[in-house]
DNA sequence: ATGGATGCAAACCATTTGCAGTGTA
DNA sequence: TACACTGCAAATGGTTTGCATCCAT
């Protein structure tokens, strides 16, 4: 249930090579940071990860964390859960269907597909747990933006 | 682009009837506040709906409007989109990959599967946006949940 | 009439930011 | 040495809560 000493490793050159590479400098803080998300296959919060690396580095603060988390996001190390951080957002159609959520703005579409709605989980889930519903999300640059980005280029 | 008037009227109904059934008042301002998010087809936030439902009940607050949609989510009659809403979270897992998420306690656990990796978009799609990513999103009860939710029983 | 619902204000929680001091390259 | 990075503290933004009043049933 955890991640491989020397998947780790790799995730830790790859790691201070993309470092390195943008100009970011190494600290000891940014380091357990990363590795503390490397190392673990579960999906920690801000607060977690604050606490996992608080037992090595006492001093650390919750800023510096976030500071860094969201620094390895723009940079490609790791990635976050869910459709980008925002307010929550409300849907009075309750029958199955699933999203077209633009990456740049936020705004979400419905769309239905059967297919879809019917997608058998793989049996490697059964381990984890019964799926109810099944909710594909499409991610992409909706019109408007895209139109936005051309102009601006 | 918007939702017609008889699926309104029917989401209406519906609304009135899971109320009472529940023992909820059909006041003004929650008709009004499920009015709103049962006539368009974005997703607003609890802020855009207050900003709307402001336009006829000029008095409504903001925290009327949460509670309200809070228990309508609830109650069924409309739904969140996005795993249910708490921090962010994280993961050092780059590569294409999906999620099973616990409704109960959130947790979530990556799984991998090419045939999720290859959906096609249906073509209403293209109306919408470009495709970037694509994932999958599975819900439902963990192990332990399941397990806890038993020995309650 | 009466218990659930509302409005107000204050509380809360996750996340962000300004600033002065610190450590890496 | 210089500039990015850190810790601290205070600010922000979304959401929740306590309480007195109000209104749908």
């Amino acid at each position: 249930m955890s991640v491989s000493q020397e998947e780790v490793q790799r995730r830790l050159d790859h790691f201070r090579d993309v470092c390195t590479r943008a100009g970011m400098k190494l600290t000891h803080q940014r380091t357990e940071i990363f590795r503390e998300v490397a190392q673990t296959v579960d999906h920690p919060s801000a607060q977690i990860v604050f606490e996992l690396v608080r037992k090595r580095i006492p001093a650390v603060s919750l800023d510096t964390v976030y500071r860094n988390l969201s620094l390895l996001n723009d940079l490609g190390l790791i990635t976050t859960l869910g459709p980008p951080r925002e307010s929550a957002r409300f849907d009075a159609n309750v029958i199955s269907h699933h999203h077209f959520v633009c990456t740049q703005c936020g705004t979400a579409r419905d769309f239905h597909n059967r297919g879809f709605d019917e997608l058998r989980p793989p049996i490697e889930v059964e381990s984890m747990g019964s799926v109810e519903t099944t909710h594909v999300e499409l991610r992409g640059l909706c019109l408007r933006c895209k139109k936005k980005a051309k102009k601006e280029a």
